[in-house]
DNA sequence: CCTCGTATGATTGTATACAATTATACGAGG
DNA sequence: CCTCGTATAATTGTATACAATCATACGAGG
């Protein structure tokens, strides 16, 4: 339609900006700085091989994403992650995933539903043969495939940050063939409303696997995706 | 409770760089440049009065805001807020301000109630009055309250976000008495939903709320936000 | 021994210089 | 006249130098 939205990435991974910008999240996401940790510039910089320009540039992004909370003159601090903060975002996106599906179902593309189509079918085969890497891989596909299609830029930058955000904790649980194939069988049922225009099934559809996925996640203990991340503790006196 | 919450604005508002992301993001918002337009360094720099490394670090932080899209070695390019995205944030922000009611009720501290009370006391006072001003900032000051009162920084986040992203379409909604009033009644009984632990209806209010908020907008003329704004059209061949 | 002020060092904030990349103009060749 | 390649200019990407701010240590004074 318009061409104006040939985005790529919103920050790309080849600039030294980027690259820093994308270690610095792993690392943070991976838990391998402890929660208000301080992050020093040239540290960083001297670490990745970069100087400071490009290091604070990624910091600033990081502070937007709530990675990372800069304190003026002072420093940048790590903000962490809690397992408050992965239900949180569980249940806001259960919320707008439900609402994504239902506008995808008013919008969604011939091109986009065959892809989803395919990767539903592509699913089946990896999960029947146990392939989880490759299952990990189409369930990404799936949600963004209905991000694109629900037509709301604004939605769809949200659920992509979201997903993205829970993408390291999401891959552990899916990596757990029972869950994948049920998984699964929740995108196809979705999929299903949505080629039969039944928006409030869709929505409904949609909401109930982001809540399942949760509950499937607890119960598989959320913590151990946490294991070398000591919790906070309340300082004693 | 911690200590390490007592963060500041993301972005705080007396470096040069967080003038100029302020600066840029009133005038993005404002409409003050076109949709598509470069925005080069040299140039905001010039205007500014400052050199290109503030420039840049906020290009960064709009860039993710999604106010503008950088492509890496070419140039960053506005990408402005259109009515629909005005209404997608309304739909989206509905639903997230009924979990955000449904969250405050569970978790509301005595203080906060107790500026909620106050709020809505003084906005019946002023709505009276018909001063437009102070309403527009009780109302943006209960939405604030319910933020921090759910108990959660992700959709505290969320939220904040949202609300500084409407806040120019918005004020200029309220500067109409009867909707002032009316929403102030809304708040009322959000209020009185969460002081009687009814998460149900306090969620459904606050959702009910928010669509109102958009229908009245869109009833007063929408567009009259984007007066100065030129409609994006499709280039002819 | 404690308190406060100053000096010093460390760290962030900003400006500028230079490198890399991209867009444009122009001319040679067909 | 058109196409393509090269040169040039403009713009972004990065590194570094300098300024401003903050934290710490240390010593004078009480």
């Amino acid at each position: 339609m318009n061409n104006y939205d040939v985005k790529q990435e919103v920050t790309d991974k080849y600039s030294l900006r980027g690259r820093v910008f994308h270690k610095l999240r792993e690392d943070i996401l991976n838990g391998k700085y402890e929660e208000h940790e301080e992050l020093k510039e040239v540290t960083i910089g001297e670490e990745l091989g970069v100087s400071r320009t490009p290091v604070r540039e990624a910091f600033r992004q990081l502070e937007l994403e709530g990675l990372i909370q800069i304190i003026p003159n002072k420093g940048a601090y790590v903000t962490g992650i809690t397992e408050k903060d992965v239900k949180d975002i569980y249940m806001i996106r259960s919320l707008l995933e439900g609402l994504c599906a239902r506008w995808a179902t008013e919008h969604i593309t011939k091109e986009q539903l065959e892809e989803m189509e395919e990767n539903v079918y592509l699913a089946k085969f990896h999960a029947a043969k146990g392939h989880m890497e490759q299952i990990a891989e189409l369930d990404n596909r799936f949600h963004e495939i209905l991000y694109e299609a629900c037509n709301s830029k604004m939605l769809e930058h949200q659920l992509k940050d979201f997903h993205a955000y829970v993408l390291r904790v999401r891959r552990k649980t899916l990596a757990n063939q029972v869950r994948g194939t049920a998984s699964n069988e929740e995108h196809e049922k979705i999929m299903e409303a949505i080629k039969a225009h039944d928006a409030d099934n869709a929505e409904k559809l949609a909401h109930q696997h982001m809540i399942n996925a949760y509950e499937n996640m607890v119960k598989n203990g959320l913590h151990e995706a946490y294991e070398n991340k000591k919790l906070p503790s309340e300082p004693k006196a």
